[in-house]
RNA sequence: CGGGGUGUAGCACAGUCCGGUUAGUGUGCCUGGUUUGGGACCAGGAGGUCGGGAGUUCGAAUCUCUCCACCCCGACCA
């Protein structure tokens, strides 16, 4: 089994910090020059293209396309929304200059004073007003409707504290803004993404979600109705995993873009928004790995499969090699990602090490006796057991077997997520359980004073107001005022 | 932005309180050899603006001021 690996703490010692370890050793990111932006390192940023590619493809099944928009806002179009400019002034960057010179004095390069913008542009923290302020040349008639466009940018939001893939200053994402002419096609738009992104965290990377709607306190800037999924970490905190915007005619109005609808009338557009960003990559970290390292879903990994060949000589690395091609062939036949690493610098021992560390969901040995004996070692990543077996049909097991791990890793959070909810009816039960970590259904009154108060006295906020589960009513657990169902609370990253 | 901590070789750290030879240790790196079924061993070698700047001093990694970065706990947030 595993040694215990340097230098990498545990998770019951300090868990952010073996979350802080565990990016780093694994070489998924490190922290970069610039304050609170990272870099997200080759194998990091593996993970990132493969979630990429599969929520690109289920945009564009779902009737999307692709568009690119400005980094940079004008600062009075960010003022036009008055909710939206109330949640994102206070971290925004600004550019204000456009040259730099010389200094005079010596002292390297300085802005040059004379360079100053007329107007001054803010560096994206969302695309909204950007977007909509396009949208309106895009829009005259119903016909020009509905418009389904993503985008995969970097965003900048200039947060106080910073974590790897958590929370950075810079990130990546993607953001949808759709138009539309009628509100409940708008709201079905934003119900459908919902969906995707469920879909999408659920089948790929193997951990269970709540769809629910944001209370009025936790919702977007500028939105009507905010839907999102949240899924719990291993520490018993929630993280907002994806979201999705009902914006209402909100932007539409802001930026004045009707179109003339059927009946000859000037209407106000309906929109949507919704993202997910590379915080996706913390949450499946955070989700699923180990003491040991990561473990990673087989659908996101950046190989499935890693093969190391262990000898003696070049002659048998040799005949190991022949042999083992074979095997990669008929994997990569399967659809399988297989990675075969018969570099001669390092030994198998650190090889073993390595892959486990990075969450490789399979890694296959072949030596000496199994060149005598026709097998080849297995061992699963998730579960860390090892088998020896015969080479006969061994791609289609190790393909059968990734799925396996893949339900397996999915059944380990699932039920570790139930394990940690928790239903609670008095607000004193709900100041002790709420300690245990993980969530909390249990029934609000609806009234933003209570949704403080909570948060204000147990840390604790409304994750969600579930769309799925018990609908039953009843009365708030703080003021006892009637309560139309439960709804999600937990402590949140 | 408030409180706390850290910054010395690629990485992890000692040395700082109490200023004084040539700044150490582990690991990693390079060379040679032996090894290879869970992070190998021996021998030799290279590698440092002690986070940046200013100051005190005959003399600063060490004392003072200042700036910067990172980590932890808060407030804010995807």
């Amino acid at each position: 089994m595993a040694k215990e690996l340097k230098e990498l703490t545990s998770r019951s010692e300090n868990y952010s910090q073996w979350y802080q370890d565990l990016v780093i050793k694994a070489d998924l990111a490190e922290n970069s020059a610039v304050r609170g932006c990272m870099v997200i390192k080759p194998y990091g940023y593996a993970i990132w293209e493969k979630m990429q590619r599969q929520l690109d493809d289920m945009f564009k099944e779902t009737g999307h396309v692709n568009a690119y928009f400005p980094l940079f806002i004008p600062k009075s179009f960010l003022s036009k929304e008055a909710a939206h400019v109330e949640g994102f002034a206070k971290e925004c960057a600004v550019v204000t200059h456009y040259r730099l010179k010389n200094d005079p004095n010596g002292g390297g390069v300085i802005v040059d004073p004379d360079a100053k913008l007329e107007e001054e542009l803010i560096v994206r923290p969302t695309s909204e007003t950007i977007i909509w302020n396009t949208y309106k040349n895009w829009i005259q008639s119903y016909r020009d409707l509905p418009i389904l466009c993503n985008q995969w940018a970097n965003v900048v939001r200039w947060e106080m504290r910073t974590r790897l893939f958590l929370r950075t200053a810079e990130f990546l994402w993607q953001e949808g803004h759709t138009a539309h002419a009628t509100s409940g096609e708008a709201e079905a738009e934003a119900r459908q993404m919902l969906e995707v992104y469920a879909t999408f965290v659920e089948e790929f990377m193997a951990l269970p979600v709540h769809k629910g709607v944001k209370s009025a306190s936790e919702r977007f800037a500028g939105a009507v109705d905010t839907y999102t999924i949240e899924a719990m970490m291993q520490d018993g905190k929630a993280l907002q995993s994806g979201t999705s915007h009902f914006l209402g005619q909100n932007f539409a109005k802001a930026f004045d873009v009707t179109f003339t609808s059927k009946e000859g009338k000037q209407e106000h557009v309906w929109a949507t928004s919704w993202g997910v960003s590379t915080r996706l990559i913390g949450a499946l970290i955070m989700a699923h790995s180990d003491d040991n390292g990561l473990v990673l879903p087989p659908k996101l990994a950046p190989y499935q499969v890693v093969i190391v060949p262990i000898y003696r000589n070049d002659e048998q690395l040799a005949q190991i090699n022949e042999k083992v091609a074979g095997i990669v062939k008929n994997l990569k036949s399967l659809g399988v990602s297989v990675k075969y690493d018969n570099s001669d610098n390092k030994k198998p021992g650190w090889k073993f090490a390595e892959y486990e560390l990075k969450g490789v969901p399979v890694r296959l040995a072949m030596g000496g006796r199994d060149l005598e004996s026709n097998t080849i070692e297995v061992a699963r990543r998730d579960t860390l057991t090892k088998e020896t077996r015969s080479c006969d049909d061994i791609e289609q097991y190790i393909k059968d077997l990734l799925d396996e791990i893949q339900q397996n890793i999915y059944q380990k959070a699932f039920d570790f997520r139930e394990k940690t909810t928790q239903v609670v009816d008095s607000y004193a039960d709900f100041k002790v359980k709420i300690e245990d970590g993980g969530f909390i259904l249990a029934h609000w009154d609806g009234t933003a004073e209570t949704e403080e108060l909570i948060k204000d006295e147990t840390k604790a906020t409304i994750r969600c107001i579930p769309l799925e589960g018990d609908k039953t009513p009843g009365v708030c657990m703080v003021t006892g005022k009637p309560s139309t169902q439960r709804v999600l609370f937990a402590r949140a990253y």
